[in-house]
DNA sequence: TTGACTAAACTAATTAGATTAGTTATAATG
DNA sequence: CATTATAACTAATCTAATTAGTTTAGTCAA
C-alpha cells in the first residue's frame, strides 16, 4: 500500500452519487478526481477509463437494485409479491438517475460479469412467477415483457418525457394492472 | 448563398446514418464533416452544436417513425391496428438504433418542438383506442404503459441486454398479447 | 530500526474533438 | 460588373481523457 489509498468501492460509490447528481453523461474523471482529492491521472491505478467506471456503475446499481428487490418481496408471494418488487425497482431507478442511465446503457454481454449483472433481479421476478400455472417458457417471456415496461417506464419518467399533466403514479399502477391481468389471462384462471 | 451549400436536412440525414452505423456514442462532428467533405467547423455555419445534431436526429426519428406508423394502421381498427403499430414501431427503432437512442435521450421538454416530437404517433395511438369502451383518463395511462413497453423492449433488442436465447420475437408476441387482454380487461368486455 | 519493494500518488506531456475567431471565396442580385 | 451575404476555409483555443515518467510513503523481511 502506499499514501492514503483510495479504494476502488468508494470511487464506484462516489461516482454513483455524483452521476445521481449531474447525470451520467456529465460525469467525468475531473470531477470524481475533485470529489475524491486527488488528481485525475491518479484514478488510472484503479481503473482503466472513464467507460470502465460506468460499466462498473452498471453492475453496482444491478447488483443494489437486487438486494432491495429482495426485501421487498419478503413474505408475500405471487401477484403481491410482484407488485412489491416493481414498486421497489420504479423507486430505485427514479431515485438513482445517473446509475439507472448506467444500468441501462452499459448492460450488453461483453463479459460473464456484465452478463450476470441483472441475474439476481429477475432470477427473483422467476422464482415469484414459477409457481403460478404458467408454462417455463412463457414465464422467461413474461420476465421480459416485466423487464421492458419496468425499465421503459422508468426512463420516461426520469427524462420527463410524459408530456402530461396526469398522474404519474396511477399510470403507474394501471400498467401494472393491465399486465398482471394480462398474465392471469394466460394462467386460464383469470 | 455561397458555394455548394449543404443543406440542414442533408446533414441530419447524414447523421442518421452515421449514428445508425456506428451508434450515438461516437458519432462525432468530425465524422459527419468527412462524410459530407467539408471541415469540422464548417457545420456551425449550420447547426449550433453536436447536442443540436442529436436533438434534431432526436424529432426527425420521432417523425419518420409517426409516418410509418400512420401507414400501418391504414384500413384496420382497433386490437388489430394496435398490433399492427406496435410492430411498426419494433421495426423502426430495430432498423434505425442511432436515431432511437436519440430519440430516447433527447426527448425531454425543452422546446415546443421538442415536446411536440411524439404527438404524432401517440396521437394515433389515441385514436385506435379512443372507439373501445375505455374511460379517457385510461386511454392516457394505457399510452404510458404502451410506450413504456414498446420503448423498453427496443432499448433491450439494440442492447442486447437479454441474456437468454429464447426467441425474441415470441416475448414480443406474447408481451403484445399481456397487454391487450390486459387493456380487455379494463373495457370489462374481455 | 532500517532498507528494499511496491502501490498509488504526482507532474508533465500528448491527443482528440468541440468550439470560436477571423478570413476568403462564390453564387445571386441589381 | 460590383456588391453583398452565405458558407466554406484555416488557425487557434479549450477541455477532458489518457499516457509516460517520477516521487512518496506504507509494508515487510532481515
Amino acid at each position: 500500500m502506499a499514501r492514503n489509498s483510495i479504494s476502488d468501492e468508494l470511487i464506484i460509490e462516489t461516482s454513483a452519487r455524483l452521476s445521481n447528481k449531474v447525470g451520467l453523461d456529465n460525469l467525468s474523471l475531473k470531477m470524481i478526481a475533485e470529489e475524491l482529492d486527488i488528481k485525475s491521472p491518479s484514478l488510472y491505478n484503479h481503473i482503466s477509463s472513464l467507460d470502465d467506471i460506468k460499466e462498473k456503475l452498471m453492475i453496482y446499481g444491478w447488483k443494489e437494485l437486487g438486494e432491495k428487490a429482495i426485501d421487498s418481496a419478503v413474505g408475500v408471494s405471487g401477484y403481491d409479491a410482484l407488485r412489491k418488487m416493481c414498486y421497489a425497482f420504479y423507486d430505485y431507478t427514479t431515485n438513482n438517475k445517473g446509475v439507472f442511465q448506467a444500468m441501462l446503457w452499459y448492460n450488453k454481454f461483453k463479459s460473464d460479469e456484465m452478463a450476470n449483472a441483472t441475474i439476481k433481479i429477475f432470477g427473483i421476478l422467476h422464482k415469484i412467477l414459477e409457481p403460478l400455472n404458467i408454462s417455463s417458457n412463457n414465464v422467461e417471456h413474461i420476465i421480459r415483457t416485466l423487464r421492458s415496461f419496468l425499465e421503459g417506464f422508468s426512463l420516461l419518467v426520469n427524462n420527463n418525457s410524459f408530456g402530461n399533466p396526469i398522474s404519474i403514479k396511477e399510470s403507474f399502477d394501471l400498467s401494472l394492472d393491465i399486465i398482471i391481468n394480462g398474465i392471469k389471462s394466460l394462467e386460464g384462471v383469470k
